[in-house]
DNA sequence: ATATAATGTGTTTAATTTACACATTAAAAC
DNA sequence: GTTTTAATGTGTAAATTAAACACATTATAT
């Protein structure tokens, strides 16, 4: 029952009529885009940035971004800016998080949507303008531009999340790939030691992993086995959702 | 390496100048946030909507919605937004994702985040307002308008997976409350049934429960004993986080 | 007083995860 | 070409966790 100090608090439903002078008038605020993308190289975790040359942020370092269109999909507008930024495109992009804080960009209101992307650094060869675009080892990034750290944290920690209930690393890797490399690639993106046996325990025993029949190629050392992911099996295969954990 | 047809792709930083003109001129867009209220009453998850007025959507159900203002935190907007149309504050609110599409919303381009809350039904008294605002089972939600109806399905998604993880569901119940509501509640948002002996081992064992040495009132059968949930306890615990699992 | 319907409790089995050691192979060093 | 080195490749036992399952107890309702 609503008394008559809380009543004052509501307001009724808008008119259509309402909405559309609010939407084309006072209230409306730049929306942005930021990439957040991951490769892998020399068993190391990277995150792609870019030299921000904002006087106020000079030799800072800052995510892929930009502003969206009044007319753009808000993916599309994700997809547009990563290809701007590197060349790339038919990449996995996934939408993270939105940030919003009044204040967080000098050039006035901005609000962010952070996308999240996994991309092999060997085979998509990256258009890289008067260097500045760089890979940078995430155990390593520090002083970005803005609130990109924020940004960055959250998609980190979603990645690692993510790469644990989905095959998302395999986008980091050759599609050949041994098993030593996959498990490094696990221990990068995590930040952790696993037991190589259990691991190939592991990932054999989800049936998920092609034997190629062929051998590592050039290593310094005794070669591996190649696999590569069977995505329309894993495809198949539905999920148990059921399990209370925390 | 860039050859001359990626170079045209590639698109220069800006300045701050650009942008602050993109800011305040062109490339602006209205942002709203849509709240997905979930309570539980009658052993059911039940969701909050509000009937909508625009003519349009005459007789559907809405979200509870509003554009976020210029000055105003993303964050504090849904708080605001929640508090106008039920009167209720101090609410977990947590972001779940951002809809983008150009068209869809009637009134024109409005980009809308969606944010999650739990409330309990009894404890939180709304302020409901002329019958517009109602309690939808889940299992029976049918034309909500605009996209809400994708909106709301990721909400719930969103939900049966945080559930499992976090003990979001005690924002659902009474302070004090029985195991077999408990499991009632764990049963209504994930839509399955569940072994009474293994659902009580299992919250016994993570030791998050406090036994209030209380008994039910007023059920129609054999009452059972009162728990409440340890929050200290549990923030003090730290998650192991490692487990391929997919 | 009886019937009913829910609470409360343990054990056994299966499945999963963890810990752990040694033979094999190819490259590198000599 | 022999030896050394460093990685690959494999199996088993123990511990933990999850799943299946039945009966006595208690308060309410009849």
């Amino acid at each position: 029952m609503a008394n008559e100090d809380s009543l004052k608090l509501l307001q009724p439903v808008k008119t259509l009529e309402t909405i559309q002078s609010e939407v084309e008038n006072t209230n409306r605020i730049a929306l942005s885009v930021d990439c957040v993308i991951f490769g892998f190289d020399e068993n190391k975790l990277k995150v792609l940035l870019i030299r921000s040359d904002l006087k106020k942020f000079l030799g800072k370092w800052s995510l892929l971004g930009d502003l969206v269109f009044p007319k753009e999909d808000l993916d599309a507008a994700a997809d547009r800016i990563l290809k701007q930024r590197t060349g790339l495109s038919d990449v996995y992009l996934e939408q993270v998080h939105t940030f919003g804080n009044v204040s967080r960009h000098p050039a006035g209101r901005v609000v962010t949507v952070a996308y999240c992307s996994l991309i092999n650094v060997q085979h998509h060869k990256l258009n890289i303008l008067d260097n500045e675009l760089h890979w940078h080892d995430v155990k390593n990034v520090s002083s970005l531009a803005f609130d990109h750290h924020e940004i960055f944290d959250t998609c980190l920690k979603q990645l690692q999340k993510r790469v644990q209930e989905h095959p998302l690393g395999f986008n980091l890797l050759p599609k050949k790939f041994s098993l030593r490399e996959l498990q490094n690639l696990y221990e990068a993106i995590l930040d952790i030691k696993m037991d190589r046996r259990n691991f190939r325990k592991k990932f054999f025993s989800m049936d998920f992993l092609i034997d190629l029949k062929e051998m590592e190629q050039d290593v310094p050392h005794r070669p591996g086995k190649l696999y590569k992911f069977n995505y329309e099996k894993y495809e198949k295969k539905k999920k148990r959702m059921v399990g209370i954990d925390f």
